[in-house]
Formats: structure tokens, C-alpha cells, sequence
RNA sequence: GACCCGGUAGCUCAGCUGGUAGAGCAUCUGCCUUUUAAGCAGAGGGUCAUGAGUUCAAGUCUCAUCCGGGUCACCA
């Protein structure tokens, strides 16, 4: 807080010692409530008596009568009181509220001359003084800045924003009973990790005092969850946050929700399969409709969608690597204009090619397939193409959506493939997968044919709810703390 | 990381080729017992993101920094 408050600020903490100096507590501890401000609006009728509570979002005072409307979770009701109802000591208190305050009403419901249903208070309890004033009735906050930072205010003041939150909740809970309904069971694993895998990403370092060891973030719980695939668990996924380190973007934050689903007998087929569902079926529950709109561009959702192996993507944009060796598929890159690629693998530049040329242009919903052996360390290699694997990304409006193998179960071929990314991390790249003894330990044991896919929540929310932004669909989008915060005392302890 | 755009009252925004800061809402005071962007009359509220510089004079021009947005790069 700081020593010079605002004008504004010092107004409501007048109001607030006046409310004390009343013998009135500004901060209570319950309020039975009868009814919500939905269900007063839907089951008008009059002379009801009600008990409400709600935020005061809207105030007009008539002298000795005024109204207000609250606000509940399930929308805005209005309220009109009388001097002469309460009594004059009550009202003048009533007459002091602000906007922002939160209070119980108890009255009975009558409609005004325009037909509005209202709340004729009887008595009115304080259930929280504000300190704070609200934004613009008209415009709301606007301030992309403060309403990320300030997701309480956005939310109490924006309906479109709390909209999205909920249509994010029914999504994830749609796609969490679609699963339980086919005998998928959810488990949870370790977001500490002691080693880096999983994907290819960087991941955030932490340290754990009593152990005295060094551990990551979790960037992905593929890892984990084949071990429990393993174990006998035929059918698992499990959805939570994973970590990754490295910029932040419109369609990436530092940490974000994943869901990884595994199957036991499956193929990337029998995945690709259940992705489509999984998302159409959330789509359809939600929306209403599989034709949706993302930034002004109409997609459509509709099965079955589009399928074409990488190769035969990039040749639509005009980049041929069919046939060509190694050394030729440099010399492409390099006449692509990929000069730090002249010396990398086939399967780094291929990735690459199409990272730069073909994701982007991909608007309708496309399963790339069949991507190179050298960058899938973990997926099984293609049952009929030489120096390919069995995986599938799903691209929609530019943005993965989802990623999935046929997973690799040959213990043999996984330490292959972890003694080639330990020479890929020992020429220094950092995203590079740990060598995981005990999850090839588990593969030894045995692990059955297996399908797996990680789905993006935060992107499949953004393309169901058509915001244009992760930070649209997260609650706390990471931010920059502001300059004036002084850093905490860890904080200065790890910088120092 | 590079480039572009932005940061002015609590909020939403004006502020021209440099001349000393404005509106609406919100707040305060008075009037007002069916209003709803209530109304009428009056008032207060600003380190123009921060710090330097140019100038007689800077919200405005220059540089640096911070925060945000966007594009690209990086990145599954």
C-alpha cells in the first residue's frame, strides 16, 4: 500500500471506519441466500419473498429511494429501496454504498413500470466494504495489461470473459467424461522430475534443499504414464500443467494444460481416431455446432479431417525431399535460405522446412503423419517406411493442437534412440530427452502396443471459444512482475 | 533476442506543426420516492510509465530503461 492514497481510495476507507463507528462488522462471516439472480429472473412472481447477495454493479439514487442492480455468479438483478420501508437511519447508510460493495438483500420481488423484475428491499445486510473503485460502467476495463494482471476486476466486469472460463471448464470436463465413459482411468504423476523428458523442450530447473539435488519441471508425463501402461493399466491419461522454457507467444505460455492419453493395443490410427472424437464431441456440446469461427476465418470441424504425411505436405508448398539424400536435403536447406542448417540432419531440416513453410498455411483441421525417425525419439518407427515414424500432429488454424505416436515399445530400439539424443544434447542441444534407465527398465518388462496423444487444452480452447490470444483462455497468464514490486527475499536469495 | 505500436485522472479516451492538461463515467456537496448510460446545480481529483537530454518553454522532440500489445526469430 502505498503512504499516499488516492482521493478516491481515501473515501471508501472513510466509509469503512464510519461503518465500524456504527457498530456495523463491514466483513461478516455468512448470509443465507434463498435465491440467485438467474432464478429470480426466470421464476418471476410477485410478492416472493427472497434473501439475495450480490456485488452492487450500477447505482441510481433518487433522493430517498434508489436503485441498484447486484451482481451473483449467474447475473445481475435489480434492487429498490425506500427510505421510508427501512427506516431513515438505515437508509442513510443504504445511501452510502458504493459500487463494488457486496451485500445481502432481503425484500419482495415486484416489476417496475418498464417491466423490470426488482427486489423491494426490506433489509439489506454489508457482506464486504470495497476499497477499490470499479471501471467504467460503459466500456469496462479495456486495458489488455490490467485485465491479465487484474483477472478479478476483468472477470467481475467483462460477462465475455467469465463466459470463456466457463465454456473452459464444461470443455475440460466434457473431455474428462468422454474418456471415463470408455474406461479411461485418470491418474496423476510426478511434476518434479528428476530427469528431462518427454518432449523437446527446455525445461525449468529447481532444487530440492533436503535432498540437495537438482530436479525439473515436468515438460511433458509421457514418460510416466507408458510406465503405468506397463504396469497394466490399459487405458489412462491424465491432464495437468507441464513447464516449458522458452518464449512466450500467442499460442504459448511458459506453463500450460496437457492432456496425454495412452491406450494398450492401439495404434496412431485408433488415437487419430479418438482425437477426432474427443474434440468434435466437446465442439458439438459446447458450440452447439462443428462450424466455428477463429479470428474471423470459418473452419469446419466436420469428419472425417484431412490426413497427409509430411512429405507429401511440404511437396504442396513445393519443398520435394522424396528420394533426396541427406547430403541434398542440406543443400535444400541451405538454398532455402537455412544457412545453420547445412550441416544438420535430414529429419532436423525436414522438421524444419515444415515448421517454416507448411504449419502456418495449414487452416482447416489436418493430421500431419509418418514424421522423421531422427526428431521422434520415442514413437515407434513406421511399419512400412524406411526412417519414418508412426506419428501424428494435428494442426488446426496454424496451431498445434496435438501430437501422437504409435508409441515405441522395443527396449532396445528406445536405448538406441536415448544414446542418440545424448549425443544430440552432448553437442549442445538443450531440449535433447535424458537417458531414462528405469523407464527403458519398464520397457523390458514389457510394454504392449500402445497408442498415446497430448492434446493442447489451452490452444482447443481458444479455438471453441474464438479468443485470440492463450492469455484468453488462462486465468493468470504469466506476466512480468511490475518494476515497483520489490523482489521477495528467495528471490534475491537466487539472483544474488 | 530484433523491429513496430502503445503507457495522459480510479476507468474509457481526447490533447494538431513544442506555449504550461481536457471530456464522459466514477467520486464529493446540494436537490430529487419507479430509475436503468436517471436527471439538475456545483466542486475536487494528474510526478502525462521512469530517468536523462535538447529548448526561453516538453504530455508533445531525442536517447535510455521498465511494462504491455503485435510481427518475426526461437519454440512441438
Amino acid at each position: 500500500m502505498s503512504e499516499e492514497l488516492s482521493e478516491l481510495l481515501k473515501v471508501r476507507r472513510d466509509k469503512l471506519a464510519e461503518i465500524r463507528a456504527a457498530g456495523i462488522n463491514p466483513f461478516p462471516y455468512t448470509y443465507e441466500k434463498t435465491h440467485t439472480a438467474a432464478e429470480i429472473s426466470a421464476e418471476y412472481k410477485e410478492n416472493d419473498e427472497v434473501s439475495i447477495a450480490g456485488r452492487i454493479m450500477t447505482k441510481r439514487g433518487h433522493g430517498k429511494a434508489s436503485f441498484a442492480h447486484l451482481q451473483d455468479e449467474t447475473g445481475r438483478i435489480q434492487i429498490y429501496c425506500r427510505q421510508d420501508i427501512i427506516g431513515e437511519a438505515k437508509y442513510e447508510i443504504y445511501a452510502k454504498l458504493d459500487i463494488g460493495d457486496i451485500i445481502g438483500v432481503k425484500g419482495h420481488i415486484f416489476k417496475t413500470k418498464t417491466g423490470e423484475t426488482t427486489v423491494k428491499v426490506a433489509d439489506f445486510t454489508i457482506l464486504c466494504k470495497s476499497l477499490h473503485p470499479l471501471p467504467e460502467k460503459w466500456h469496462g476495463l479495456q486495458d489488455k495489461e490490467l485485465r491479465y494482471r487484474e483477472r478479478y476486476v476483468d472477470l467481475m466486469v467483462n460477462a465475455e470473459v467469465r463466459e470463456v472460463f466457463k465454456k473452459r471448464s464444461r470443455i475440460v470436463s466434457l473431455i474428462r467424461h468422454s474418456l471415463e465413459n470408455k474406461g479411461f482411468l485418470e491418474v496423476e504423476t510426478p511434476i518434479l522430475h528428476v530427469l528431462q523428458g518427454g518432449a523437446a523442450a527446455k525445461p525449468f530447473e529447481t532444487y530440492h534443499e533436503a535432498l540437495d539435488m537438482p530436479l525439473f519441471m515436468r515438460i511433458a508425463p509421457e514418460l510416466y504414464l507408458k510406465r503405468l501402461v506397463v504396469g497394466g493399466f490399459e487405458k489412462v491419461f491424465e491432464m495437468g500443467r507441464v513447464f516449458r522454457n522458452e518464449g512466450i507467444s500467442y499460442k504459448h505460455n511458459p506453463e500450460f494444460t496437457i492432456i496425454e492419453i495412452y491406450q494398450a493395443y492401439a495404434d496412431y490410427n485408433d488415437v487419430m481416431r479418438l482425437t477426432e472424437e474427443l474434440i468434435t464431441t466437446a465442439a458439438k456440446e459446447v458450440l452447439g455446432t462443428l462450424e466455428i469461427e477463429f479470428k474471423g476465418e470459418k473452419i469446419s470441424l466436420a469428419l472425417p479431417w484431412k490426413r497427409i504425411t509430411l512429405v507429401d505436405a511440404l511437396k504442396e508448398y513445393g519443398i520435394e525431399i522424396e528420394g533426396k539424400s541427406e547430403k541434398e536435403i542440406q543443400e535444400l536447406a541451405v538454398a532455402k535460405g537455412l544457412k545453420d542448417y547445412a550441416k544438420a540432419s535430414a529429419g532436423k531440416i525436414i522438421n524444419v522446412l515444415y515448421d517454416k513453410y507448411v504449419e502456418a498455411n495449414l487452416r482447416q483441421p489436418t493430421f500431419i503423419i509418418d514424421h522423421p525417425l531422427a526428431t521422434s525419439p520415442l514413437a515407434k518407427k513406421h511399419r512400412s517406411k524406411e526412417g519414418y515414424v508412426e506419428r501424428f500432429e494435428l494442426i488446426i488454424a496454424g496451431m498445434e493442437l496435438a501430437n501422437a505416436f504409435s508409441e515405441l515399445t522395443d527396449p532396445i530400439d528406445q536405448l538406441d534412440r536415448f544414446e542418440s539424443q545424448a549425443e544430440a544434447k552432448a553437442a549442445g542441444d538443450d531440449e535433447a530427452e535424458s537417458m531414462d534407465e528405469d523407464f527403458l527398465r519398464a520397457l523390458e518388462y514389457g510394454l504392449p502396443p500402445t497408442g498415446g496423444v497430448g492434446i493442447g487444452i489451452d490452444r482447443l480452447v481458444m479455438l471453441l471459444t474464438n479468443q485470440p490470444s492463450i492469455r484468453d483462455v488462462l486465468l493468470f497468464p504469466h506476466m512480468k512482475p511490475l518494476p515497483r514490486s520489490k523482489p521477495s527475499e528467495a528471490e534475491t536469495e537466487i539472483l544474488a
